[in-house]
DNA sequence: AGTTTAACCTGGGTGC
DNA sequence: TGCACCCAGGTTAAAC
């Protein structure tokens, strides 16, 4: 579920539940995450209270004035607001609970995700190489040109490199990519400026409309649930091999780039 | 040093 | 039905 307009989705439907409480308790389930969630990371919590929930490409930070929860939802996370006692569902790994009494409960069936715990999260190993944010000013077009000088590496494997820009996932790479008219597996180093500059735009194109799209379907997290297709709509080629492009209507061709699935167009990206 | 590959997990779908 | 196999939204760490 989570590429970065799911993330971003998800902390706009916990914020505004979490933020200015205070945390009367936080359960852990089960700590065997990515990383096993430190023990000590309830007695951490408790009794604080959250001053914001921001996000940082795909880690969602709960700032408390003592320090900040790391969380990532991995592959197949996910985090509800739940308004009643109901019982907790499999994969219900950690519960936050408030002080009025609302949980917030993280899912994660595959446990690629992880709790972590930072007095200064920006210094965090995790955190502190990552590349700008796609929707911030400083991702430009000009910025991937001069990281991709030399490099021999497909251009679709160098949009996804975190150091380079954050939250580009494997759906949303091939959708730009198309968007852009660049054949996934060109070689980053071999592209022009002008080229680059589309991309740029494609990606933030394609992620700002996905943002939409998540807000308004998973608006309503207290009601839980939050399941797929809310952007399926409108994507262009992942997940259509063999279907007409939406330009030249030849069918979609499929390869793998990385160990990831690639789905472009072989008239139209060059 | 720069790039690929393997690994972490569970669950759903497919084909025999 | 059952079972073996493949695939999946991410990311690090090990291995070339």
């Amino acid at each position: 579920m989570p590429e970065l307009p799911e993330v971003e989705t998800t902390r706009r439907g916990i914020a505004p539940h979490c933020e200015g409480r205070s945390i009367r308790q936080l359960i852990i389930r089960n700590p065997s995450l990515r990383w096993p969630v430190p023990d000590d990371l309830p007695a951490r919590m408790e009794g604080h209270t959250i001053r914001a929930v921001d996000r940082r490409a795909k880690y969602i930070l709960i700032r408390l004035d003592t320090g900040t929860a790391i969380v990532h939802l991995g592959m197949s996370g996910s985090m509800r607001v739940v308004t009643d006692q109901s019982p907790p569902l499999k994969h219900d790994h950690v519960e936050l609970q408030l002080d009025n009494g609302l949980l917030i409960r993280f899912n994660d069936p595959r446990r690629f995700g992880c709790w972590l715990w930072s007095d200064h999260p920006e210094q965090h190993a995790l955190l502190e190489s990552l590349g700008p944010e796609p929707l911030a000013p400083e991702f430009t077009g000009g910025l991937l040109y001069r990281l991709s000088r030399g490099k021999q590496v497909a251009v679709k494997s160098f949009i996804m490199d975190n150091r380079v820009v954050v939250g580009v996932g494997n759906i949303y790479a091939n959708e730009a990519l198309f968007k852009a008219g660049i054949h996934p597996n060109r070689k980053a180093g071999r592209i022009s400026a002008d080229r680059y500059h589309r991309l740029a735009e494609a990606i933030r194109e394609t992620l700002s409309a996905a943002i939409l799209m998540g807000g308004t379907t998973l608006r309503d997290f207290v009601n839980s649930d939050g399941k797929p297709g809310y952007f399926a709509q409108s994507l262009l080629v992942y997940g259509k091999r063999g279907q007409p492009c939406p330009e030249c209507q030849r069918p979609l061709k499929e390869m793998r780039t990385g160990q990831r699935s690639t789905v472009y167009c072989g008239n139209c990206q060059r």
